[in-house]
DNA sequence: CGTCTATTTGAATGTACTCAAAAGCGGTGG
DNA sequence: CCACCGCTTTTGAGTACATTCAAATAGACG
């Protein structure tokens, strides 16, 4: 979820919105908890992902600096999250809980469209990512990842980056290797 | 999307649809258009795909009956949609406009809430679907649509089941062959 | 019935994975 | 500051999963 406000929208979202930082390696959420908060990254890197069975990871998404992090179905339905929400740097994040969010909406109602379009973005992105991770090789996964996110690649772990693509660190590896990527 | 409301209120709603009949193998939305409305399967089984640049076909859902259909960015953001959707079997459905819901919206809110809904539903939806698609194998992902799906891979054909699962046709009928699915 | 498309079958190929071992790097404590 | 420990990345070999191409069979529809 990525999008932009206008600097002195900005400032009256953020007063209503609480400070927090984070240690790398640090969970925001763990996966299993109802998801209180919205987060806004103003410093770091978050990741969102999901453990399955077989204990393996996959990385949902990324959330460098100005991204909006949520796992939108535990925190709009207040269910246990699925996904588990973690700090890759040291991170600041500011975040809004769903009574706070609702009191903005009547108070700036701009903001439940901005809501809105936020959701529709993360959908859109999600739609794409499922497109890809059916349609394209693992290579052309890497890439569109290094569009997506420039220069996170030198920032995070190669193995977060292969939960994300869908492969493992061990092909990533290789693939980099032999393709110079 | 798949959502259920109870009779009475599908009276309510279904009086500010329209009703069309569609023919199997004809388009509801062809992709590049603006998807000017939501649709309601009341009779039949539609599906939404995605062409690649390969001229490959990828769907990315199927709508049987009471299902919802919609290319959700497409259809409140207004811009061109990236998917085609296409009868799968002669259907028939309910249909509104942008402009009529939000009519229906100020006439019983309770839609808004509906919507937001069905929304998160699909949001629910693809996010299970990314997981699954780059963390399962191709058989996990076939039994995953069996389920999703009971019956229906007795109604449509393998093709549009293979590309709905992210294999090849030929890799299907082996799958199926070998393992007794 | 005939044509067109979908499915099945088989063989060869390619893509990505597992297992294993070595090398690199980062954080911690002495 | 350095030495060590643990985790990450690299490298290599062997394997499994899924694809392509091609040809034969089966099904759907006019």
């Amino acid at each position: 979820m990525h999008i932009m406000l206008t600097p002195e929208e900005q400032v009256q979202a953020l007063m209503l919105f609480k400070t927090k930082k984070i240690e790398k390696r640090k969970y925001l959420l763990p996966s299993g908890d109802i998801s209180r908060n919205i987060y806004f990254v103003d410093k770091g890197c978050l990741r969102m992902f999901y453990t399955d069975q077989d204990a393996q990871e996959h990385t949902v998404c990324f959330y460098p600096e100005n991204w909006w992090a949520i796992d939108t179905v535990s925190f709009f339905k207040e269910k246990p999250a699925m996904y588990s929400l973690q700090a890759l740097e040291d991170s600041e994040v500011y975040h809004i809980t769903l009574p706070r969010l609702e009191a903005l909406f009547v108070k700036v109602p701009k903001f439940e469209r901005f809501f809105r379009i936020l959701t529709q973005n993360g959908f859109d992105m999600y739609e794409r990512r499922v497109t890809s991770s059916l349609s394209k090789s693992a290579t052309a996964r890497y890439l569109e990842f290094r569009k997506q996110y420039p220069g996170l690649e030198l920032r995070i772990a190669q193995k977060h980056i292969a939960s994300y693509v869908g492969i493992t660190a061990v092909f990533l590896s290789m693939m980099r290797k032999d393709k110079n990527l």
